[in-house]
DNA sequence: ATTCCGTTCATACTAAAGTATGATTTAGCG
DNA sequence: CGCTAAATCATACTTTAGTATGAACGGAAT
């Protein structure tokens, strides 16, 4: 709240130069008002287009990463019209291909299922230690950041049901 | 959409009208520029507004449908041994069933998504407090512990895709 | 007008999750 | 046999998540 009144301020004040900028640019140089007024109302209707905006909080974004990877030589030519369909976005992956694990593939899956490290523990005897180890180790190899973004990206590439 | 354009016309129409009106008046009158600039200003700041309004809200309203309204009491007497067999596990639900808001849904999407609090809350034009709260009611209403079991059990009751 | 609900924000904690690093064991492989 | 990679466990932190509680506001229903 603060931080966008202080932008708010900022951008009043950056519009206030602008407009007298624009007054003696055109005005003194003895322009009609129709071209002050379009400035001045194209100017502030962009700020109310912003402000608007700004108030009621826009929505949805989607956005997705990068996915850089992947792809080396197989897969293409056995499938190239199913491929080539489902395109660019989820080329689906299996495990040896990022290098994962039985147990990394184990963990996985209890966690899509909403299990903490915790209980992942005890449901596979073993410790919260190599849990989180296994874990981390996962998460490189997906390339993500939490579980959730795990779980997310596994069933994009089709790692879990 | 047609309908939309038609009132954006007559509300420039009227803008238009106005304007000249307000020039008349205070112009004519030998008023500053100053005046003339401040209505301007806050005439199109408001037109800004609206139009960033009328622009950017109808997505959102695709999202999610309303119908707050429907039943009350029927449907229950129908069928109670059937809902009773299918009984606990995964019926399906919809929101307003569980009581899930909009915001509740928005942001368990975003949750599935893999983001967290902190980038929901900038994507939301949110404070990270108020995810957090709304994250904490939908796990009461979802009944579970943790975002990672809210996402499994939103897509066992199709909440989410 | 008053009440209820959704939404928002905040403070103060507690509890998980994640990271970094290192050590030990075991199974497979050349 | 020695090497490597997977798997295991651990310590020590840092970062997120989640809970509890309270407060404030606007819209909608009563």
């Amino acid at each position: 709240m603060k931080k966008q009144a202080i932008i708010s301020g900022a951008v009043l004040a950056l519009l206030a130069v602008t407009i007298k900028w624009v007054e003696y640019r055109y005005l003194v140089l003895t322009h009609s008002f129709e071209i002050y007024g379009a400035i001045l109302a194209i100017l502030f209707t962009g700020l109310g287009v912003w402000a608007g905006r700004k108030l009621t909080s826009p929505k949805k974004e989607i956005i997705h990463r990068e996915i850089e990877v992947v792809v080396e030589k197989p897969v293409y030519i056995t499938l190239p019209a199913a491929a080539a369909a489902t395109a660019v976005p989820h080329p689906m992956a299996s495990p040896d291909e990022l290098g994962i694990s039985k147990r990394e593939m184990e963990i996985l899956e209890l966690m899509a299922q909403g299990y903490s490290n915790q209980e992942i523990a005890e449901k596979t005897f073993l410790s919260i230690h190599t849990i989180k180890t296994h874990a981390s180790n996962l998460f490189v190899k997906l390339d993500v950041k939490r579980r959730t973004q795990a779980v997310s990206r596994a069933k994009e590439l089709k790692l879990i049901p």
